[in-house]
DNA sequence: TATAATTCAATCATAAATAAGCATAAACAA
DNA sequence: TTGTTTATGCTTATTTATGATTGAATTATA
């Protein structure tokens, strides 16, 4: 029996009866309790299960992605005290471009508090969870999605932001050095968003504690670039003088 | 019993009886009150339900919630029966549309088994879980995200697919009726379906059986624009006839 | 208002489950 | 063939879920 096999009786089994241990399903299936929990974090990543501490169980596929059931991340406490200080920047009636990461959101729910918002983005999650929001108009580019992740990537994306112009910018990034450098992991990314900062009036950089001291591949734009920087604890005394010397205001609890 | 399904036990009791007490939940459920109360700070995080003083209260917007995901699962074997006779027509490195209906998406797991694919879609969570297919290359179009919805609509996606030809389409629909018309429940969904079948070489209706005898707002086409028709049952014989007459082929369990 | 009775948050201990690393065997490719 | 990748099982250190305890906060009541 192949591992595509067991996997389709382990949903099997799942749809039958919701909720299935780990020890039950490795004793049903005939191999170790490591095995079944490789599967089961297949098919978790995959959305068609949600694990448990102890085994795993049916999702209604649905429900699972509603807007108020996001997953818990890490950091879930930094990232929504960072998006509920971004949130009372934000004015009525505007026009928000919004990356993809997973430190913004949090701050959909947020948004349910305005009469009307525009939101752009190249998140296919950020747009599905905004489209449960009665209040806001969704733009998604269109083009093709990166590989295990959330995001549409490449040049369409590009072209159908140089069209559109927004009051705010809702970004996030991999790191940010003591240069001042904001730096991401991907090229795509990093191009996308150097887009977006030229299209946007106001460009908010939102960064967890975990982000500074760190270099990644790409450096992004410069911290001069941004506007305002929202973290959720006081940066050392170096990163609040190259934050000043920068012109950008930082916001923080 | 794991903490999740004890979750969901919770949000049962709820959505009955409105508020519920911490010391009640304890004693139903059999476990400590912390553990109840670590329960409904974690369901409280994710909006789930309020927490007050002695226990907890439902949120509005979980009953309509899990009633949906109930709908949903109700069909589920059915829809997964479909696309288990569906994905036996797929050849390996085809180039494929999907649409955006919960019909289909059970269809997901079972494309691991390729090689290659390439698939074309406006169903943002189509795309999200497709995206986790390392084999899959996943394209979306772009434009205004339906409210309410998982789709992305508007001339946008057309122009879009005007410009890609595929092997095969993968679509449903809300309704099938006596005289042969599949509609649905939205113009702009039927805009983009014709556009699909006109730029595929094969086209695979999925329909379950609740869908016979209904009509919506809008016909998308007629059964004769179809090649296959793929359902869980087998239709009454006068569908059977005009399946026939339509030059389309039934497929079925 | 003052006091009593609940209810809560924070902490600790413990048992269970997990993740991560390593070793082995099977499948695959060159 | 031989080398490489993949799937699996085993061992361990770590993480998680839980219940009990205690002082603080909240609500009820005199």
């Amino acid at each position: 029996m192949s591992h595509l096999e067991r996997q389709d009786d382990i949903l099997a089994i799942l749809s039958n009866q919701k909720i299935a241990s780990v020890s039950k399903l490795a004793e049903t299936l005939y191999v170790s309790e490591a095995t079944i929990r490789r599967d089961l974090i297949h098919m978790d990543n995959l959305g068609l299960i949600r694990r448990t501490h102890g085994g795993a169980m049916m999702t209604n596929n649905t429900a699972q992605e509603s807007s108020f059931a996001l997953r818990e991340a890490e950091n879930l406490t930094a990232k929504k005290t960072i998006c509920s200080l971004a949130v009372q920047h934000i004015t009525d009636h505007s026009v928000i471009y919004m990356d993809s990461s997973s430190t913004i959101m949090p701050i959909i729910p947020m948004l349910q508090r305005f009469h009307h918002l525009t939101v752009i983005t190249h998140g296919i999650r950020t747009a599905l969870l905004l489209a449960n929001l009665e209040n806001i108009d969704v733009f998604v580019a269109g083009g093709k999605v990166g590989n295990f992740s959330n995001s549409i990537l490449g040049n369409s994306v590009i072209e159908f932001y140089e069209h559109i112009n927004a009051e705010i910018a809702l970004l996030s990034c991999s790191g940010i050095n003591e240069k001042g450098d904001i730096t991401d992991n991907s090229i795509e990314h990093a191009k996308i968003k150097r887009t977006i900062i030229n299209k946007s009036s106001q460009v908010f950089m939102l960064v967890d504690h975990t982000k500074f001291d760190h270099t990644m591949m790409n450096t992004t734009f410069k911290l001069k670039d941004v506007d305002y920087l929202i973290t959720d604890q006081t940066p050392s005394d170096h990163y609040l003088s190259i934050i000043d010397a920068s012109n950008c205001k930082l916001i923080k609890p």
